[in-house]
DNA sequence: CGCCGGTATGATATCGTTAACACGTCCACG
DNA sequence: CGTGGACGTGTTAACGATATCATACCGGCG
């Protein structure tokens, strides 16, 4: 495999000179450009990118550590990244947690070993140990979608209190007063805010802080179809869920469904996360949609200005609202179920 | 960001000493082991995999580089591949060509100015240019699952023809006189080996040969669903398909749903590529299952011996057996829409 | 006693590239 | 006419690890 010094002996420079063709750096006479880029081709020459990021010291590449690529919150999120990141010839490597403190670790390392550039973090419930570690070797981080409170550190999330107010508060204003949220893990952040913005719909609605029913769980199907079975058996019946999480809610539904249970006439659904445009024909569900193209995107630009040098010493934090959009999931509930108070009786919002 | 060095200065001792004790090569006594390793972790050193893959021209990475990672085919050969590298302390990166011979060639000089140790490769349709680059650049390859005729390098695939001999006996046998086959372009040795072992099954059965029915289309959805309209509208229809590929037969089964055609009813089908254990509960299609696993472990096997350099000089091929899975997509053709001979009248076969 | 092989460590060169600096020419401008 | 900048190229020294060779001690064996 040909090298540098061997492109630079064929043309008759200096291998500076070869470099600097390569590269578009400094200033090159037209005939010694034409002259190397003839011996690249007649040598087939291909730079050695382990020998230049050696040097040079930058890899050209970020990563992107998330909990689960298949949720298509995260898929949206990585586009919005790459996109980002390509335009100025960035690689993104995409790293797969699982919610796995331990792969976080184990991926952390690695990207430290190779040196990467920098990291875009959703970090797994945890201790945040990861994120020490990589501030310790000076990397680069910006914390994406959930909140590490204690961090010095850039991050980017939307607005999970705000959006979970607003789902539940929608839900009152349809009459609604037995309402039970569905949430992940308690140790992470965007499972308990969510849960904060149902408590503060709540109590700005004067309910009894005992008809509150907040079920902790994962951010995945089954355990969305085993907490709807466990709110189904137990206790007076909500007329509402408010789901935390898409696959939660997928779960929720296949338990509904099982108990016959119609959405919304029996029970309404409101769903934190959307499903991007295209997925589905007819979208029915009433959703939170956070921004999650644009959360991948800003993480990615401010990330790009910390690593060109023109970014504030400080930690920068951006919150991006959350939008709710109003389907066909949500309606008001049946009389005879509703309980405690009386409630408006009205048509069901629609939305585009 | 701690080197080598660093930690032989705080250890006392020199690099090469620090260099053995991290890859646990040569002799060290206990006591320097210790010392080193304390140093190790005191400053919290990680190792620059950059500057050891420049030094030891070795990456410890291959690539599988395929066409479509979205078909459960080549997500199995992917799995195979991944299990053996792993074990042998190799990693693997992923490329997806999209049957695009531009996006392969990208990707192979990606590939080689990252010194990749070797690619495993299934070459889109093309003129095999990017494997005549690696092998200029003396890159060792293994082809899988498609034939280059022309080349000298390790290949791994199924048997296509003998596969699609079986499919189309298994048809004939059941007295099907006219069988369509919907296939892949006409570039692909999958694509035209399956039609030649469709034609020779026609031919050792004494048909006419006028009675074949060949249409070249693309291995998706899209196209099997095409190409099934097309025959259903155009002449004498067929009482049976053989579909060269699951995604073709996934368009093919949706476009007979439409037309209201029942399988097997009024239509008996047929696929190369079965779908992995637990896709489906209940497995419905009678298919040409590919040992894929298999493909991808021994490609690897034969890759990773080779980068062990105890592999023999000359190329090696290794063709595995398709196996002919008969389930319930296939039965004895309709008496009114049988043509030509008469038939035998049977149970269907069964089989898990 | 000399030598050999196992144990244990170090010195030095090198992988292939770019950073940093140096040097020279040429032209314009005060 | 000196000087400062744009242009064009080269020399040298890294980047952080490992390959290779060298060195030295030790015990045992002929």
């Amino acid at each position: 495999m040909s090298t540098l010094s061997d492109v630079a002996r064929l043309a008759g420079v200096s291998t500076m000179t070869v470099s600097r063709v390569i590269n578009n750096s400094s200033y090159i006479r037209p005939e010694t450009r034409a002259r190397v880029n003839d011996a690249i081709a007649e040598l087939g020459y291909m730079p050695n990118i382990l020998a230049r990021q050696l040097r040079s010291k930058r890899t050209k590449t970020i990563a992107l550590v998330m909990t689960d690529i298949a949720n298509p919150f995260f898929t949206t999120i990585a586009r919005g990244v790459e996109d980002t990141a390509r335009v100025q010839g960035y690689a993104v490597m995409f790293c797969n947690t699982y919610e796995s403190e331990a792969e976080e670790d184990a991926y952390v390392s690695l990207l430290i070993q190779r040196r990467i550039d920098g990291v875009l973090l959703v970090p797994a419930a945890g201790t945040g140990g990861s994120l020490r570690l990589l501030q310790k070797h000076g990397m680069p981080v910006v914390i994406l979608d959930r909140n590490l409170r204690t961090a010095e550190v850039d991050q980017v999330r939307a607005d999970s209190e705000a959006g979970a107010y607003a789902a539940v508060r929608h839900l009152l204003d349809l009459g609604h007063r037995r309402i039970a949220v569905l949430t992940g893990p308690e140790v992470v952040s965007t499972s308990t805010d969510r849960v904060a913005g149902y408590r503060r719909a709540l109590s700005d609605a004067c309910l009894e802080s005992d008809c509150e029913q907040v079920v902790y769980g994962e951010f995945n199907v089954a355990s969305g179809f085993a907490m709807t079975q466990r709110i189904l058996e137990a206790g007076p019946r909500p007329t509402a869920i408010f789901a935390a999480n898409n696959f939660i809610a997928f779960g929720a539904i296949r338990a509904l469904r099982e108990a016959e249970i119609a959405i919304p006439g029996d029970m309404s659904i409101v769903v934190f996360d959307d499903l991007p445009q295209g997925w589905v024909l007819d979208p029915f569900l009433t959703v939170v949609s956070q921004p999650a193209y644009e959360i991948g995107r800003q993480a990615a630009e401010l990330m790009l200005a910390r690593l060109a040098g023109n970014a504030p010493a400080g930690p920068r934090t951006i919150i991006l609202p959350s939008e709710l959009i109003v389907r066909r999931s949500t309606a008001p509930p049946h009389r005879e179920t509703a309980v405690l108070t009386s409630q408006p009786e009205g048509p069901t919002e629609t939305s585009t």
